[in-house]
DNA sequence: AAAAAAATCAACCGCTGCACG
DNA sequence: ACGTGCAGCGGTTGATTTTTT
């Protein structure tokens, strides 16, 4: 076979017909865990296996290391706190898997989306917390079904003046985070109120945009979490 | 017990944004 | 300023396992 370079368009990031694909092997494991033991990933996945002695592409190896044999991976069901925070980022953020992953230590963004996919989902249906025909968006998990006078956000630009708050929300606050670590990252977002001992159930983001609103770390939802379910008004 | 259907989840694909020359 | 190569990410696929009929 001739091999005229591609100067066509992006290559390849490895020679497709000469990786294996598919599930791991337990010895392809080894290697990939001892390689990255004793030498790290030297920040590029691309040389990796080659050096390693593997016959898989970069991507593969990546995947393969972040989400099943880096250290502190959690393996096994999720836990009721975990599905409460999880609810709760989608409908603040929609489906940034990464972002909510790092909001759950040991999980992936690839776990956490299949569990979401799979299982969370159907959940929230059962319970009638999103509706069971079109999409899932932020905007229609925020407002379950039982709560129909708050608006569409789905499309809004900018925030309503206020986030309200309401007793029996269905996340449990109990694995969230220090009062300290919530007032250290409600400090880095702008316009928002840090005096966490002013909070009341009726927190005011007057002036913040939905861009504002996405980059709102877990210190504000902890709040909102902490003090009951959520809507607009 | 066997077949079919549904559920699960590991892995791949392709796009995006960033860093760097 | 621009092009290139990369890691990171979300969407999707498909093999495997579990449940139902």
């Amino acid at each position: 076979m001739s091999q005229t370079p591609n100067t066509m368009g992006r290559a390849p990031c490895c020679d497709k017909a000469n990786v294996k694909r598919g599930p791991w092997s337990p010895e392809e494991d080894a290697i990939l865990k001892g390689y990255i033991h004793s030498h790290g990933t030297d920040g590029n996945w691309i040389s990796l296996p080659q050096k390693a002695g593997l016959k898989r592409c970069g991507k593969s190896c990546r995947l393969r290391w972040l989400n099943y044999l880096r250290p502190g991976i959690k393996l096994g069901g999720f836990t009721e706190e975990e599905d409460s925070i999880i609810c709760s980022l989608f409908s603040s953020i929609g489906s940034r898997w990464a972002v909510i992953a790092s909001k759950l230590p040991g999980r992936t963004d690839n776990d956490v989306k299949n569990y979401w996919n799979t299982r969370l989902k159907k959940k929230l249906l059962a319970g009638g917390w999103i509706p069971a025909t079109g999409n899932t968006t932020t905007a229609n998990i925020i407002n379950p079904s039982p709560n129909p006078s708050y608006p569409d956000l789905s499309t809004a630009s900018t925030l309503p003046h206020q986030i309200h708050l309401e007793p029996n929300f269905f996340c449990p606050s109990s694995s969230l985070p220090s009062l300290t670590d919530v007032s250290d990252s409600a400090s880095s977002v702008a316009g928002a109120n840090t005096d966490l001992s002013s909070w009341t159930t009726e927190e005011s983001y007057s002036g913040l945009s939905i861009d504002n609103l996405l980059d709102l770390d877990f210190g504000i939802m902890y709040k909102i979490l902490s003090n009951g379910s959520f809507g607009f008004s």
